[in-house]
DNA sequence: CCCATTTTTTGGGGCGTTTGCGTTAAAGCT
DNA sequence: AGCTTTAACGCAAACGCCCCAAAAAATGGG
């Protein structure tokens, strides 16, 4: 593999002038410019990022955590993510940490290991120990996007998920509905606390309030949604509507109520949250809750490059969502309808 | 930031020492080994993973390039990969292609500029020139899964596509159906054309033939099937059956059926390929073809890791896949049946 | 106790790059 | 022409690690 050093000697210059030609062009002559461009083509000389790195102490390369690379919402997000990055002139390394903190710390370690600057991590299963100094700050360059840590200091850009949750259910109340439940997350989950928050405020402002049997934790996926249906849908009082704590597991609710031989939305109304792109495909269309992810994702970055130039930002980006009405609700049977007005 | 040098001054030895106390303890004195340890501890030490590398001439990383994140089809993939991976000591970053050789040359880049060892590649949109020998064998490590380049020594993971389409269209044959039409991929993706390959083969067995208007391309989007079915259904003498070449192009011609008012499947069968978690939560449930994802993202990791120890492996692997009947096929109409017994 | 052998440790070079500083050559000015 | 200013280039020192060759220390046998 050709070096400088060989490119120095074909071009009958010094290293430092092959460094300058190729990275500052402007500091050389351009007939010396062109002799190391010449020489530098004929070898095929490609620098050694290592070396270059290790001599200035930056990688320009920032390592996404996923929780899960199987879950749809990211996409956008990454996408966003990218688009920043890639003008910036930054290279994103995607890791999947697969729910699991330990696997998570692998991609952290590569900035304390030099291998990267900085991380945006999309999951709160991260090592956290290891990277957080005493008084809650990070030890390294990091931005969390979507989660959050409500105690602690780094920085985060996400929706105002105790907002989105009671404009969910202030729609059901006003349809009629007031048997309303939840297919939720990990119960330590940020996101799914805060909607869950947001949920029974809004009952509370209207002298209702969620019973427990009615709360029924999910994993986020397909298979959790259908099972947790399962379960709300053969209590002896069953509710009249579902807000599932994302898209895939309303899907799955959506599975069970069709072969409880529900009808959806007649006999029951799903709400999901993401908007990812299989809601509009499936039947009747989920009604939902559009994250603007790619502006999440492009916020995120920006923050955490920000902070790798020194600034101390903003710490905490909060951007809006919508409900987004489609055909999995509508107004419960009469004999189940919320009569007072509200 | 710690490094050996400190180590070593403070417990009172050579770097050289340091490094091998913390590398190859067994090469050591005992207490020696603990004087190195407690040092590194007090001062927190991370290796240098660019120093080391830089050195080693090795890093231990290799690049998982993919076409489209948002593409479901990978997940259990990459799955696959991590775990043997990971086993090995190697990581895995995944970088996003978004369909673009000129993104993904940014991740092949990564191994020329020694920031990876190898990479394994899930997409053909590649930028080929500048990775290929003048020979067809490749210049740096690399293995494709699912994919493949047809005319080249690029080793590979994959499973049959043609004998899989010939399983698909034998099916629907074997029920009575002879319009069978097809939604594909792009036209120059090696797997398309596989597929593609089968169905006439076994059309042409049976002494049928593919109109031309049965053939439209997609993108392997929701979107594109949808709006292929529409062109589709929208024929005069329109399909009895269409062989979609991913189950989300199929979920979006189920969309496209269902607005139609064309029954799934009494009027219309629809098969998909890849049997994404989806594909059993649609309705009704979709009938497809099952890879064995993690199973190839294990050989194909396994081929490159054998590839990065100096072995020169097997080139090409074919590993089997089955026809997943569900909801969304059964014989067609009495008038459009074929009556030829095969 | 000495010499031979083995085990443990050390010094220092080198991986490939960038960059501060010094030198030289060219250009600009009076 | 003689001077200063500026631009272009070269030298060599890092960056942090690993590992070779060699030295030092420990071990063992006579």
């Amino acid at each position: 593999m050709a070096t400088v050093k060989d490119i120095a000697k074909i071009a009958g210059v010094s290293t430092a002038t092959v460094s300058r030609a190729l990275a500052n062009p402007d500091k050389v002559t351009a007939s010396t410019k062109l002799k190391v461009e010449k020489a530098a083509q004929a070898l095929g000389y490609s620098p050694n990022g290592l070396a270059r790195s290790l001599r200035t102490q930056q990688t320009r390369t920032i390592v996404v955590v996923l929780p899960d690379i199987g879950n749809h919402f990211f996409t956008d997000i990454i996408k966003g993510i990218e688009l920043i990055a890639h003008k910036k002139g930054y290279k994103i390394l995607i890791g999947d940490a697969q729910h699991c903190a330990e696997r998570a710390k692998k991609y952290f370690d590569l900035v304390f290991s030099k291998q990267a600057d900085g991380v945006l991590s999309l999951t709160t299963d991260i090592p956290l120990q290891s990277i957080l100094n005493a008084d809650g700050s990070s030890k390294i360059p990091l931005v969390m996007a979507c989660e959050y840590f409500t105690h602690s200091l780094i920085p985060s850009v996400h929706i105002d998920n105790e907002y989105s949750a009671r404009l969910v259910v202030e729609n059901l109340l006003k349809m009629g509905h007031y048997k309303i439940a939840c297919i939720s997350g990990n119960e330590k989950n940020s996101i799914s606390i805060s909607r869950l928050q947001g949920m029974q405020q809004s009952l509370a402002k209207n002298r209702l309030k969620m019973p427990e049997q009615y709360i029924v934790q999910g994993d986020y996926s397909l298979q959790s949604g259908y099972e947790a249906a399962q379960q709300l849908l053969s209590l002896s009082d069953r509710p009249s509507a579902i807000f599932c704590h994302n898209d895939e597991m309303a899907i799955g609710a959506l599975k069970c109520a069709r072969e409880m031989n529900i009808k959806v939305p007649e006999q029951l109304s799903l709400i999901g949250f993401d908007n990812i792109a299989f809601s509009e495909f499936c039947q009747p269309q989920l009604t939902t809750v559009n994250q603007p992810r790619q502006l999440i994702g492009e916020t995120a970055i920006k923050l955490l490059l920000n902070i790798l130039s020194g600034k101390k930002p903003n710490p905490e980006i909060t951007l809006p969502a919508q409900l987004i009405s489609r055909g999995t609700t509508m107004a419960p049977p009469l004999d189940q309808r919320l009569l007072i007005d509200i």
